[in-house]
DNA sequence: AAGTACATGTAATCTGTTACATGATTCC
DNA sequence: GGAATCATGTAACAGATTACATGTACTT
């Protein structure tokens, strides 16, 4: 959550101008988390105040009002801090699940046709997968010792190449288990036109299936 | 995003009060999106309001204050719009992540010990594991023919299986590349104890290692 | 009688998003 | 000279998080 720690460390990386960060964050750590530039110039204040960070002017003779960032001890030690203390994985918080979920509660009458975004979705994770292996033959070639510095890097690549080929391969699952489902749409052995969900009052079937409660 | 309509999503399952929403919620969508009891008391009323659901007392005869709340026709007809309409995917956004990266930063002088951390969310990965797969052999017997409902909730939960796995993988693939990393620490041929990371002003080297750019 | 779980809220704060504003510089 | 892009900001709002408040019902 922390976009002050992950600002640091893209400062930590190379000074640069709020600006040039907003850059290079989309090019880098932003295409795991995007951030505007409104967000950065505000954080990059309140760093600033926080005496973590401090900026000059840029060495081009106040031709432009560009400010250069660096960061300081204090915003070094935060760093070192933050990175030190746990921090819950984040959630998955997929819009497609909700779809899915509205799909079967609704049921086959209204056909909600989930493919077409899926399929829109699959392209978007192989365009990233195709970027990310790019990236990995042009940074990363086969066989050559790397740095520990870029070890990390070719570790954190690797992460997005494993959650974009999951992804990947996750729509072509969806997408084959759909068609098996919609030809025979209306066959299925269903509660007929029951159009509302609401159970008879007063019992209380809390059996969801898929929630989590351990067995009573 | 919406939270509305994972909300009314989890209403058209089963009318419920908002406590009890909240409850359900945590145990099924909530596994991939938590939600506050906050979020979900504000998003109720602004629902009413907008009338995509309406609430009746509880039908105990007033001993309570439970207020049920069930989707009216625009809040299903709101469902199905917003079903169909194209999101995009979620960011990954995960502090790993950057703390790997801030780790490379830094250098292998700042120990910043991340495998406890690794352990720990892999520990955390394999919990979630266990309690998808006894979901799994519960509700979704292997051989049996199931209804298109039941198939997509499997699917869902399929989903679940794979990121926690996926996940879990990462983890231990990540803590054997640190701990190969770590013996031959001051060993490395890095560069020597340049403890900024500046570089001579006016050599704009903008050539990042893993940044997305595609060859000039 | 005291404590836990039920049930619903207000308020303050922080984070994220969108729109608008402004002036300088570079490219054509 | 006009357009694009560089570079920095203000303002307003929407969404999320955390802390606090309040009262009832069930349990021991």
């Amino acid at each position: 959550m922390s976009l002050a720690h992950a600002l640091m460390t893209s400062l930590l990386e190379k000074s640069s101008s709020g600006y040039d960060l907003a850059r290079r964050f989309d090019k880098s750590i932003g295409y795991f988390w995007h951030a505007t530039h409104q967000q950065i110039y505000r954080e990059l204040a309140r760093m600033e105040a926080s005496g973590w960070i401090a900026s000059d002017l840029a060495p081009d003779g106040g031709k432009t009002r560009k400010r250069v960032y660096r960061v300081l001890d204090a915003g070094r030690q935060e760093v070192v801090r933050w990175a030190q203390e746990p921090t819950p994985p984040m959630d998955m918080r997929d819009d497609l699940m909700v779809k899915l979920r509205a799909d079967a509660a609704l049921g086959a009458h209204s056909p909600l046709s989930l493919d077409t975004e899926i399929e829109r979705r699959l392209q978007l994770h192989r365009t990233k997968l195709v970027a990310y292996r790019a990236i990995e033959a042009r940074d990363f070639p086969a066989g050559q010792p790397l740095s520990r510095e870029a070890t990390i890097q070719h570790m954190i690549l690797k992460t997005g190449i494993m959650y974009e080929q999951g992804w990947a391969r996750w729509c072509e699952d969806a997408l084959r288990t759909l068609h098996t489902l919609s030809p025979e749409a209306s066959e299925s052995p269903a509660a007929p036109a029951s159009t509302h969900t609401s159970q008879t009052p007063g019992a209380p079937d809390d059996r969801d299936r898929l929630s989590l409660a351990p067995e009573p």
